[in-house]
DNA sequence: CTGAAAGCGCTAACAC
DNA sequence: GTGTTAGCGCTTTCAG
């Protein structure tokens, strides 16, 4: 039950050299090259670190090798479980591999960002994993660039950087035909706004593109900027002129808040409106309707992230872009995604 | 747009001295205690910093001082909102008040807490703000304490330590009264596994405590202890003999699949069965029916539990339990909770 | 108001 | 296989 009650101040790497009969350097390399230490005193040391539960301190050998083991999180926020789901995914794979986080949260600002990136180098991050808004124009990664400090993007994806993500595009352009063989013709995209995520950009894009090869023409384009409003908003465009038959939207928040503003609209799902989001969220499938979406492994791109950087870390040298992982999306049909109802199913 | 083009390596407050020719002590001073330092000097130290990106080394500063503005943070994990949400506000306020952050997830195991504390303690964090499985045993609390390191524990409440959390026991008691009130009688409560969690097991006393101020026989206790069978679990009583009319949750996330459970029953809620859950996450609201749930501030518990851990670090001491506080909850009668069914309501 | 010097705890040459 | 030594970048007396 007790842990011990010896020491008091913290407990150097010379306390147990004394008490070990060695010099700190064996201890040292106890620790770090066990293989050059007899195996008698290994034990030894080993031994009296485990009663005293001395750990090396970490700042000291950061200060001296230059290596922290410590990586930077940089995540627009934990209040959208895609972000948190991530996140647990990064802990785990990191505390496999024997290294800590230091996570931020940018609230989708820029200029946070970048004071986030400047921050973490201070704080001697051995390198970082970040979601930013725009990874086109990211002066974090800018920063980080001219810094050389080693970086993976998570969700983002840019040729011209090492990420690990889904492709955004091709996930709704298909997602598109689907709902086309549906017999849906009258199709909106509801999402975020746009200017504050590439994400949504480039699956806007695809959704663009998925209209024009099924040969529909999309419903204009329905920006909701805030989560106070977004329910209001999407009903107002479900009560207006040859409302949709289904909402594409752009990440499973707000499909959820769809789906609740087509039930205060009297609207059934999917009867009246198919409702599909992005992202997977674990709590999705256990809505009613089951939310049909596509589902990205957020845990997963949490994980490669960490082992993708970690990796180039112990060959001395940062990601490039060559090294990008896409990761594979697939759709889960719920029971929010259906076909188009009977008399607007224009069957041509 | 450029950022600037000096710097390759990185940059050491000797650097800057040189190019100020001041001393590094005149550097450090200008960072850490500007008041000492003349007008002119402060300036030109501050130009040059900015102008060459320069910020002091934390790792440097932290083996000197022995004080590093960084917090550990231990959570079960971020796959439940609650824990996602505190998280948030923990780095919002961590952010505002210069602190960095290192969190660490559980799995809701024990050894893993004492693993978990051992690795922040050797990284060298000012405090730590946890959440453990059980308080009053837990071996974590005890290395921190055995260590003299600062901590403040989230959501857990025990009258030893310094806490952050709301009135699990009476919270429950109440909501029992408010069930009773709308004439259920048959009410079963619903939770993960006890021994895993005392908050849980609070929330059941305090369920237990209320239903025999009501004058109500508790339904046999559902444990569900995983979330892959969570829905199945439930599923199984609601078919059962004398079914409840109401089942109060531990939490939302086994409420939002109890709410699933109740579909596949073919019941519907809340005209056949009211459920409540416990934690009040963001996307409890925006579900059809609208989750009733006791909502208490995750955010602010984060924040909270920050402020109380780094003004105690400030004054040079660790946060004591008559610290301890206690955040208001509140009922959230959303559309998930109804009176009893007609034919169930034997309002004696 | 500013400088010189010591040292936080550790590791990595380099000797032995 | 082990010890000696220097120094990572910074802060902090102590002088001046």
């Amino acid at each position: 039950m007790t842990i011990r009650s010896k020491p008091i101040g913290p407990i150097s790497i010379l306390d147990i050299a004394e008490r070990a009969n060695v010099s700190p350097a064996t201890v040292s390399r106890t620790f770090n090259r066990p293989a050059d230490v007899s195996k008698a005193t290994r034990e030894r040391v080993h031994g009296i670190s485990r009663e005293l539960g001395y750990r090396p301190n970490a700042s000291a050998r950061t200060l001296r090798t230059q290596r922290s083991r410590v990586l930077g999180v940089i995540l627009p926020t934990l209040d959208n479980p895609v972000f948190a789901e991530c996140l647990q995914g990064i802990a785990q794979a990191t505390a496999t591999l024997g290294f800590s986080i230091m996570p931020a949260t940018t609230d989708y600002q820029v200029e946070v960002e970048l004071e986030a990136v400047a921050n973490l180098l201070s704080l001697g991050v051995d390198g970082t994993i970040l979601v930013v808004s725009d990874a086109a124009t990211s002066r974090a990664l800018e920063l980080l660039a001219q810094r050389h400090s080693p970086y993976v993007l998570a969700y983002n994806r840019h040729p011209a950087h090492p990420c690990v993500s889904v492709a955004n595009d091709t996930a709704l352009d298909e997602l598109v035909q689907k709902l086309a063989r549906l017999g849906h013709r009258r199709i909106a995209m509801v999402c975020g706004q746009l200017k504050a995520s590439d994400r949504a950009q480039q699956r806007h894009a695809g959704f663009m593109a998925g209209m024009r090869r099924a040969g529909l023409t999309p419903a204009p384009l329905v920006e909701v900027p805030f989560v106070e409003t977004a329910i209001d908003d999407i009903a107002r465009v479900l009560l207006g002129p040859s409302r949709p038959t289904a909402l594409v939207c752009s990440n499973d928040l707000i499909a959820i808040r769809a789906l609740r503003a087509a039930h205060v609209c009297r609207l059934r799902v999917p009867n009246d409106l198919s409702i599909t989001g992005f992202d997977g969220i674990r709590t999705g499938r256990d809505l009613t309707p089951a939310l049909s979406t596509i589902v990205q492994p957020n845990n997963d791109i949490g994980r490669h992230s960490v082992e993708l950087l970690v990796r180039a870390l112990h060959e001395g040298r940062p990601p490039n872009a060559a090294e990008s992982i896409s990761l594979s999306h697939h759709f889960f049909r719920g029971e929010s995604c259906a076909h188009a109802p009977a008399n607007d199913c224009a069957t041509s």
